[in-house]
RNA sequence: UCCUCGAUAGCUCAGUCGGUAGAGCAGGUGACUGUUAAUCACCGGGUCGUAGGUUCAAGUCCUACUCGAGGAGCCA
């Protein structure tokens, strides 16, 4: 008897007349006294569901299949026969079904077949991927993740794996997870009774990684094209429906390169990523389309379709300021943009993704390159409607002299930054990267307002269950 | 962290002017049917987030706390 998922089946792999044997869990079960019980059964391998056909001859039909109820779990052998009624192609006619595990209390499961909030799911991220959002998402995460990866394999790019635990005291990013095994209870402390960090693991302070970018410019400054894509922590107290405290961050690298390349590269990557999906996620999509956003599928496919707008920073702030429209607070030069402007630039001004670039020089990061100008630094995000920041990025800075006065005028101590001098010391070239939250991308893919669905377990401020 | 809103059955919600708890779905039983979110009838199911307070009387009013959501800041 040939095993087959629920997908192939109702793909048209397995041929008709044929047996068959399909293992899953039940949605739903619809009895006919006809002598017959319908038994929807999903196995996560495709967002369909198959009907298993089960006639009141089984030998456990009374003391079992009766007895199915959402979430039971099951083998179901038989023949595989085109549907005699309507809503599905194929169907399983029964001739042995093998309960392995009913649900306890029917009542109180969770996962009922009925629309639950996304509030509630959440409490229950142990069952949620059950369901057919979360199912969805799952597959989708998986259908993206292979896609960034097959892109830039394509492109001749190499992933290098950069550390979660770090030393690096000032990467500037957010605030820090601490790693360390010292006893809370009982700090050892040094003579000026601060709290010695000689004796903790690494014989330093170290923190979980904020950012792969420093790491990965060592790699992409010797194979040229490099990218990370892994996990990453802040760990702000931020409370929005657009920040983990743990999420998984992808970021290029490449050498010979600057801000314009840059700025292709991620138009490239975003436009494989959507494309990609859509070729091979449609049954997912369209149930995100059906119940959870309209106008999803034709979101990704117009970005398929248009070139980003490309504005500097100075541009922009203009344009805001000719709007005519009010804003809480007024877009000024010099100020970073507020995610009012931002959603006003890619969402009314110009409709598509927006590429802002340029940014003042004092509201940027220490290795971003400084323009001719003197005011602004090579620095750019993109901005998607519907979500607002989506990458960020920068051509970095690779001149010695430049990256020292600049680390200076920060405040930062160039002396700490030994070894990510050495690289503007020996064979520096021009050099360009950017970051994008992947949960991110998820949200605007499948059409959340949460990235707390994206992500299989969230972590935020306050809450890490499961 | 700040602002706003919310918490009532397993889930989604209603609950009037303060007067002692309701519906749909889900579950159980039965009827009916190659069914499709099946339909119909009946049944079971509640410490109204927690702790105080006001009152003859609190789901309802007041205070504090906990948790959740949306927005802002920070960012990806």
């Amino acid at each position: 008897m040939q095993r087959a998922s629920v997908r192939e089946v109702l793909a048209g792999a397995v041929p008709v007349d044929a047996k068959v044997e399909v293992r899953g869990w039940v949605r739903t079960r619809r009895d006919s006294k006809a002598g017959i019980s319908f038994v929807q059964v999903t196995d996560g391998s495709c967002q369909g569901t198959l009907q298993v056909v089960a006639p009141n001859t089984l030998a456990n039909y009374a003391s079992e299949v009766l007895h199915l109820t959402a979430g039971s779990s099951l083998i179901a052998r038989g023949t595989l026969v085109k549907s005699q009624g309507k809503g599905q192609a194929f169907e399983i006619q029964a001739d042995g079904i093998d309960v392995l595990g009913l649900v306890a209390d029917p009542e109180t499961y969770p996962i009922q077949p009925k629309e639950h909030t996304l509030e509630f799911l959440r409490e229950q991220a142990h069952l949620r991927p059950r369901t057919n959002t979360f199912g969805a998402i799952a597959r989708i995460r998986h259908a993206a993740s292979f896609a960034i990866h097959d892109f830039f394999t394509r492109e001749g790019f190499f992933w290098v794996n950069t550390p979660i635990i770090t030393a690096s005291d000032a990467e500037g990013a957010g605030q820090m997870f601490r790693v360390s095994t010292l006893d809370v209870h009982n700090l050892p402390k040094d003579e000026h009774g601060k709290i010695d960090w000689k004796k903790d693991f690494f014989g330093r302070e170290t923190f979980l990684t904020v950012s792969g970018q420093l790491n990965v410019e060592a790699y992409c400054l010797a194979l040229s094209k490099v990218y990370t894509f892994g996990p990453t922590f802040r760990a702000e107290n931020s409370n929005t429906t657009r920040h983990l405290a743990e999420f998984w961050m992808i970021e290029p690298e490449i050498a010979f390169a600057d801000l314009k390349d840059d700025a292709d590269l991620a138009e490239r990557f975003l436009k494989h990523v959507f494309k990609a999906v859509l070729a091979e996620r449609m049954d997912d999509l369209k149930f995100f389309e059906e119940r959870v956003q309209k106008g999803v599928i034709a979101r990704l496919e117009k970005f398929l379709e248009v070139a980003f707008e490309r504005m500097t920073y100075t541009d922009a702030i203009a344009v805001l300021q000719k709007s005519g429209k009010k804003f809480d607070y007024e877009a000024k030069w010099g100020i970073d943009l507020q995610t009012e402007h931002e959603r006003f630039l890619c969402e009314e001004h110009v409709g598509r993704p927006v590429v802002v670039m340029n940014y003042p020089e004092a509201i940027k990061a220490f290795y971003m390159r400084s323009n001719d100008d003197g005011k602004t630094v090579a620095a750019m995000d993109i901005l998607a409607p519907g979500i607002g920041e989506i990458i960020g990025g920068s051509q970095r800075e690779e001149r010695l002299d430049v990256l020292d006065a600049r680390m200076k005028k920060m405040g930062l101590q160039p002396e700490h930054y030994g070894w990510y001098r050495d690289l503007r010391k020996y064979g520096t070239v021009p050099h360009a990267g950017f970051g994008l939250g992947f949960e991110r991308l998820l949200v605007y893919i499948c059409g959340l307002s949460n990235i707390r669905d994206a992500i299989p377990y969230p972590r935020v401020p306050g809450w890490a269950g499961f």
